[in-house]
This record gives structure tokens, sequence and C-alpha cells, in this order.
RNA sequence: GGUACCAUAGCUCAGUAGGUAGAGCAAUGGACUGAAAAUCCAUGUGUCCCUGGUUCGAUCCCAGGUGGUACCA
């Protein structure tokens, strides 16, 4: 019997969860989440984990399975899912798999190359030397460590210049040449769907949720790890802005009226990458007879 | 009802000694291989309220209208 893995993707807050639910549902099956937020267990306002009613309706993985306090990323991300995969086509033919983390979606569908993980401390030295003598040290490193990454990358982006210098220095290999470019062959088919609105309507939807967001608690919530807002896993939208507004750099309607913007960007980012990907077929929210009918389809071709 | 001031981008406003205009914010387009809700790049979108007049030419000057604000009744 073949295996199907059914992706949906969309912009946030566009009703994703819901969807997958009704998908997994329908076929029996449980729901592999994509999210890199919600798979903390601590963050679950800001980050509209699903509730524990939608919990029940359908099991969930990869939610509130992490700490903030863990190092985790795409690559540990690619490894649990997979791991996941292969245990839960022991007993289903098909999978749902859903989330916002575009990173993540893909690590899964195409993979990511094997690297190693990058030493703390050399994380942490050349973050000083990046803040004290500025980006052009350490594109001079990364010139010379890999010069044929240095013609390739944003050399203003700084995380990737200095992401690529630490993996020349953890592997004394130049970055470039570990990049395989290849997608990786996974043991099932890959069936994607995306969930689109209006704009203008995932825009009202994003500034509503957000509104109920502070309405439940997030303010609450965010105090509860203000401590601890340097830690990555908060570098989250939702939660920076309402530390600043803590820290005195703004009142709390500016916090509110930021959140809503940064989230409203979040998801024209989303929408960017999604909609290169030009497997993905694309529905409204609520044409869900038209998903099913769709991936029942793909699935008939595959198996005839 | 009268007087004064205002009307320019989605919003707040600047400006043109008359030659069809520009800032901030919002917005839009894009990049993306272990921080990805991260990080980075690019972009001005316009009946200059309406109708006449003066002028080679009006968003700008003049008249009237409309709407807004303030004050006086």
């Amino acid at each position: 019997m073949q295996k199907f893995l059914i992706v949906v993707v969309g912009p946030t807050g566009i009703g994703k969860t819901k969807t997958s639910i009704e998908i997994a549902k329908h076929y029996n099956t449980e729901i592999i989440s994509a999210d890199s937020r919600q798979i903390f267990k601590e963050l679950k306002i800001g980050t509209a984990t699903p509730t524990e009613d939608e919990l029940k309706e359908a099991r969930h993985h990869n939610i509130g399975s992490q700490s903030i306090h863990d190092y985790y990323s795409a690559w540990e991300f690619e490894q649990d899912a997979l791991k996941l995969t292969e245990e839960l086509f022991k007993n289903h033919d098909q999978l749902v798999l859903t989330g916002g983390s575009m990173m993540y979606i893909d690590a899964i569908c195409k993979g990511i190359d094997e690297l190693p993980t990058i030493d703390q401390q050399l994380r942490d030295d050349l973050k000083k030397q990046h803040d004290t003598e500025g980006i052009e040290s350490i594109r001079r490193l990364l010139k010379q460590l890999d010069p044929v990454f240095y013609e390739q990358v944003d050399l203003m982006n700084h995380k990737r210049v200095i992401h690529a210098v630490e993996i020349c220095l953890m592997t004394g290999k130049p970055y470039s040449s570990l990049r395989t470019n290849t997608i990786k062959k996974r043991p099932f088919h890959i069936i994607k769907v995306g969930l689109e609105l209006a704009r203008e309507e995932v825009y009202n939807r994003i500034n509503l949720r957000v509104d109920q967001m502070i309405e439940m608690g997030l303010l609450e919530e965010a105090r509860q790890f203000y401590p601890y807002k340097e830690l990555n896993s908060l570098n989250t939208v939702g939660y920076k802005e309402i530390f600043a507004h803590f820290d005195g750099e703004y009142d709390l309607d500016k916090a509110i009226e930021l959140i809503k913007r940064n989230t409203r960007r979040y998801a024209k980012k989303q929408l960017t990458w999604f909609k290169k990907d030009t497997e993905t077929k694309w529905f409204k929210p609520t044409e869900f007879i038209n998903i099913i009918s769709h991936i029942d389809g793909l699935i008939l071709n595959c198996n005839s």
C-alpha cells in the first residue's frame, strides 16, 4: 500500500488547524505539526496552539514537545518528524503534516544537508566578534574560508554570513562543499494543499486574533517568560513586542499594534515562500469537500 | 446664519516664487539549507476636493461650490 503525507500550508491565522483536523478525521489519521513555535510547551496563547478540544478531535504530534530552554532547529525537526512518519505509517496510509514554518515543511519534504550542530562557544565568540568588530570582519573570514559561498551569500545578512563561517570552522571544510543541493527521497508521496483567502481577509483575521490573544491573557503568559526573553524560542512575534513594552520602550497599545503588523508581515512572507512551490494546490479554508476530492484524486492516481 | 483656517499617497503631513509632487508610518514585491514567527534586500502606490476664471501652462493665483475644524451669533 502506498503512503501519503498530506501537507497543509498557508499563512498564519487562515485556519490550518481546523482544516487539518477535518482532513485527519476524514482519513481517520493523525497530525504532525510543523510549527517552530507551537512545539514549545510553554508558549500557548501567543502561538495560537490548538485548544484542548481540538487536540482531542485528532491526535497531534510535535506540539508542546519541547521546552523554550531546549535547543531546537529545523535539523532536529527533520529527524523527529521523519521518525514519526515511519512510526505512524505502520498503522495509517495517510498522515497530515500541517504548519506555517516554511523551513520545517521543507525539511521534511525535501530534506536539508547534514551539517554539524554548532558549538555554543564558537557561536558566542563569532557573535561577539560581529558585535564588536562589525560584519565586515566576519565577511573577511568567510571570504578566506569559503570564497565560493562568499560570492553567493547575501552579505548584508549577518546571520547567514556568520552561520557559514561557523560551519567552515566546525568542519574544517568550505560550507559550499557541504551543500549538496539535492532533494532527499522519501518513502512516501507528498500531497500539498495550500489555504488562502483575499489578503484583506487574512489581515482582518490576524488583527482579530491578536485582540483575542490579549483577552486570553497573552500579557500574563509573556510576563512568565520575561526573564528568558533572550532565548531564541522567545524571539517570537507576540512575545518580543510585549517584552519591549515591559522594558518601557512603548505603551501597550503600541505593542498590540506592532504584534498585528509583524504578524501580517509574517503572513505575507509565508505566502511568498509557499506560492513559489508549484506543486501546491490552493483552496479556500471552507472548501473542505474540494480539498478531499483533490487529495482522493491524487491518491487514486498513484495507487492505480 | 457670519467670520477665519484647512482640503495633497491608505494615515499624519510637507511642498511647488505657476512648468502635474515627497517624507514618516502603513503597504507591496523578493531572498532563504541547523536561530526560520529568525535574518536580510528592494519598491512611491496620487483626478494635489469640485466647477469655472486668469495664463502658453493651475495642485499652487482669483471666484463660486462642497466637506471639515475653530470662534462669533
